[in-house]
DNA sequence: GCATTGACGTAC
DNA sequence: GACGTACGTCAATGCA
């Protein structure tokens, strides 16, 4: 087993300067990048490793500047044309299917001595080590360890690197602390150069000597020596490698590339060969995507069954996947259970409806296997688990201890933008494998019961050995760089939304009765009316027949198009309205069409007949700024705004007994920006606890009246989804010359605004994401595009996102720490609404709870600005605002 | 017949 | 085209 250790600095530095003049249309220097791949390939293709592992530098300190403060301290920043390259490089390793390591407080040299002392006990006899530094020559000192060289494309043992260097490898250290490193700023000892070092160590052997004997050296060698003894010694703590870097992974074998992945780059990049090369049509799943058989044993007799048991009481990572008759967790019978240890994958049939072949296992034995499989030093991984969680805890089988592993979530924070976190997908792209279809298993009509086991077995089995398998490929890159955002926020969360969603809220039946009554009579009114106005009936719901019937039959003239035709959006009845009354009345009938069709009835359906409530379902892995979002039904969009709506509102209630409360950070998203610019103006605004809008208005009018409140209003707001002056002046009715001067003039009043918002752009160009203030990433591939539009609106995702995704975040740290604290109270926390949430409470508690709510979500985040929460109870949802 | 797309509107 | 993030409904269109 031959093991590639890249020096991916070393290279970066080396291909920057070896190609000059290359980049891409949209002018992004790219000879960095190119140069990189090629060294890459010629690596592989010389040495033919079985694992390899391209390391770099960590951004920021290392514990070398710790020992000596001016270390590196000469050594000039790099280009700015290098620096935009490297997130390129970094992406280009990573879709190679490369294992791709960078330790904070750690320069790729001592990663890789580390990875060299551990690499035969990981298996590997030949340790080859690819870099442009000579002073990783002193790792040939451990036997199987080679140096290549790609320059002479030859690799060097320890006898060759002492042809080549004059020194051993065992003296290498010595030699650069004699000699220095102007590049890295080891000082070495003035006025010894490589040839009086040679002949030092030759004599001597090794630094220690050579001080033992320096009263024998004569001359100027001597005096300098002398003279320089402190930074000879400090040189070599500064070369000597730091073998013990905490590495977590010890899998270095290459993933498959990401064909898909490569395709966008070399794109980007405008790599015309390389992307031709790839061979790949765009859309079209990979070829090399296969369906290969898993082993799967199902466990229904009592010899394999205890040998589950065993292997379930003592692993340390074990992936799970249940087998259920629907696809909404709150209402899904259990069918099946399958688990993944190791290499064995396991199938527990528990209810299945054909036993000819097979037995389902009775209650009590699974009963024992959950049991196993609740232990605080166990590792459970699945592919959206809150989906088998609660499935198991509506069969009385709650997992409460082990730590969890989802990965899909995992999926979601590495690349938030990929289209699906499904399992087909992340097997096909990661792993290259077909999984079997579930509506091949499963046909139309019937349910997962009525498969027959051994079917049952191949296709459950698979789920969960494929989800350990990206387990396993997730789990370093989780680690490095997104352990706090998955453990501490993430996966805890997923218990917090298994208690939301089994819970679900309360609804009230007759209130929603007589809404569906009086909307759909009002409904009515209104299409006669239409109907009248119009000289003749039409569906009113079709914009298609109702663009038809304004602009052509009634000739009134088109105010906007969309790309099929005229719109008829509220704008442009709006506009209308003035002048043709049945503007007005298409614009009541679509509010109220609106509430029947989504609210009223849509809600009325989806009560749950067992618990009499509605079970939303959160999803954690769609929106790509960090957001919740909420479905079946969504509600995280019930009407607020309008009288009308809020009667929608009023129908959600509390059980019998309890009360709601309600809180919900104020300005949170303005007071995240406000602290993420650290605008003076603006913090200022917030530490007086004032009417932020008014503050705006006063700053950019000289006047808090109504009328400059609304549009100060309009302009924050606007800030915060990354502003145009064409939209602002079309909202506030004005020219978008004006709507420009009001940019300006804000701009102006609050500096720092504009600072940070072409910072968060200059931010995304360099490393090719945007990020929150707990690490959130989000990629933006756009952000270099050459169609303008494009490119503006993935700079309004670089300013908007962190904001949005910060305070997601929040919220999400705050409902963690509210739940693990609710013991106390009998209160359930119901929904969450970006900045609010909801509980149910008894009534006797919801003062406490109240107080004790407003101060844990307060002390959420410590920000430059309060964070402050409204809160509020009440005995409906609408009486809560 | 079922799936996808477009227009629209609700929330934060 | 033209301010961010979602989800759901309906009609029209596309495909078998």
């Amino acid at each position: 087993m031959k093991l590639l250790l890249v020096d991916g600095n070393s290279f970066i530095y080396k291909a920057f300067y070896a190609i000059r003049g290359l980049s891409n249309r949209a002018g992004l220097p790219t000879n960095a990048i190119y140069g990189f791949r090629n060294i890459l390939e010629k690596c592989h293709n010389a040495i033919e490793p079985d694992g390899i592992v391209v390391v770099f530098d960590a951004p920021g300190p290392t514990f070398r500047h710790e020992s000596y403060p001016q270390y590196k301290a000469q050594r000039q920043k790099a280009p700015e044309d290098l620096i935009s390259q490297i997130p390129w490089i970094h992406r280009l390793v990573e879709a190679q299917g490369l294992k791709r390591l960078c330790i904070e407080g750690f320069e790729a040299d001592d990663v890789i001595g580390t990875i060299t002392c551990q690499a035969q006990d990981a298996g590997y006899r030949e340790v080859y080590i690819a870099t442009s530094d000579k002073d990783l020559g002193q790792l040939l000192t451990k036997p199987g360890v080679f140096l290549y060289d790609t320059s002479k494309e030859r690799i060097l043992d320890a006898a060759a690197f002492h042809d080549k260097m004059g020194v051993t490898p065992a003296q290498v250290i010595d030699y650069l602390a004699l000699v220095g490193d102007a590049s890295d700023n080891i000082p070495g000892v003035k006025g010894i150069g490589p040839k009086s070092a040679q002949k030092l160590l030759e004599q001597y052997g090794t630094l220690d000597n050579i001080y033992a004997h320096v009263d024998e050296i004569s001359g100027a060698v001597g005096k300098r020596l002398q003279e320089f003894r402190d930074d000879a010694f400090l040189s070599r703590r500064l070369l000597e490698l730091h073998t013990s870097v905490p590495l977590d992974d010890s899998d270095f074998r290459p993933g498959v590339p990401n064909v898909p992945e490569l395709y966008e780059i070399y794109s980007e990049l405008g790599f015309q060969g390389l992307r031709d090369k790839l061979n790949y049509q765009v859309d079209a799943p990979p070829a090399a995507a296969v369906a290969t058989d898993i082993d799967v044993r199902i466990a229904d007799t009592a010899e394999a069954f205890a040998e589950l048991l065993h292997e379930a009481a003592t692993a340390a990572v074990i992936a799970i996947d249940t087998e259920t008759t629907s696809e909404h967790a709150v209402e899904a019978d259990l069918v099946g259970i399958s688990i993944a240890i190791g290499e064995q994958a396991w199938y527990v049939p528990i209810d299945h409806a054909h036993t000819d072949t097979h037995r389902n296992m009775p209650t009590a034995d699974v009963q024992k296997l959950i049991t196993a499989l609740d232990r605080s030093d166990l590792l459970l991984v699945g592919q959206n688990i809150k989906y088998d969680l609660i499935v198991l805890q509506r069969h009385d089988m709650a997992l409460p201890q082990p730590r969890l592993f989802d990965t899909m979530i995992a999926s979601y924070l590495l690349d938030a933008n990929r289209r699906s976190h499904g399992l087909d997908q992340l097997a096909v792209e990661f792993l290259s494998h077909e999984m079997i279809a579930f509506k091949d298993v499963v046909p139309k009509g019937s349910t997962f019961r009525d498969v027959d086991i051994p079917t049952a077995a191949r296709y459950a089995g698979e789920d969960a050995a494929i989800t350990l398998a990206l387990y396993n490929l997730f789990a370093p890159r989780i680690e490095q760089e997104y352990h706090e955002l998955f453990h501490a926020i993430e996966m805890p969360l997923v218990r917090v939304l298994c208690h939301m969603e089994m819970l679900g809220i309360a609804v009230d039946r007759e209130m929603l009765g007589n809404l569906h009554e009086s909307f759909t009579r009002r409904l009515h009114e209104l299409e006669e009316k239409i109907y009248e106005l119009a000289g003749e009936a039409f569906n009113i719901n079709s914009p298609k027949q109702l663009a038809t019937l304004l602009f052509e039959k009634m000739g009134i003239p088109p105010v906007k198009k969309t790309k099929t035709g005229y719109s008829t959006d509220v704008s442009v009845l709006e506009a209308l309205a003035p002048q043709y009354e049945i503007a007005n009345v298409l614009t009541q009938y679509r509010m109220v069409s609106k509430l029947l069709s989504t609210y009223v009835n849509a809600l009325s359906e989806l009560i749950n007949p067992w618990t009499g409530r509605i079970h939303t379902s959160f999803n954690q892995t769609v929106a790509n700024t960090g957001r919740l979002s909420s479905s079946d039904p969504n509600l995280q969009n019930i009407p607020i705004r309008t009288e009308e709506g809020r009667e929608v509102r009023k129908a959600f209630v509390p059980a019998p007994g309890f009360c709601f409360v309600a809180a919900d950070y104020s300005q949170i998203e303005l007071r995240i920006a406000a602290h993420l610019s650290g605008d003076e103006s603006m913090l200022k605004s917030f530490a007086e606890e004032k009417d932020i809008h008014a503050q705006t208005a006063d700053a950019i009018f000289g006047s808090s009246e109504p009328n400059y409140r609304r549009m100060a209003k309009a302009v924050n707001f606007g800030i915060l989804y990354g502003i145009s002056a064409f939209k602002l002046s079309r909202d506030l009715g004005m020219t978008p010359k004006e709507g420009q001067a009001l940019i300006d003039s804000y701009f102006l009043r609050y500096p720092g605004v504009k600072a940070y918002i072409d910072h968060q752009i200059a931010f995304a160009r360099e490393h090719g994401y945007a990020q929150t203030l707990y690490g959130r990433r989000r990629y933006l591939p756009d952000i270099n595009s050459r169609n303008r539009n494009i490119r503006e609106a993935a700079e309004r995702n670089a300013v908007n996102m962190p904001i949005q995704g910060t305070s997601a975040d929040i919220i999400k740290i705050a409902m963690n720490r509210i739940h693990q604290q609710l013991a106390p109270y009998q209160a359930r926390m119901l929904l969450q609404i970006h900045d609010e949430l909801l509980f149910e409470v008894p009534f006797e508690q919801a003062e406490p709870f109240s107080a004790f709510l407003q101060e844990q979500m307060e002390s959420a985040a410590q920000l430059k600005v309060r964070l402050t929460v409204t809160v509020s109870s009440g005995n409906n949802w609408n009486d809560v605002h």
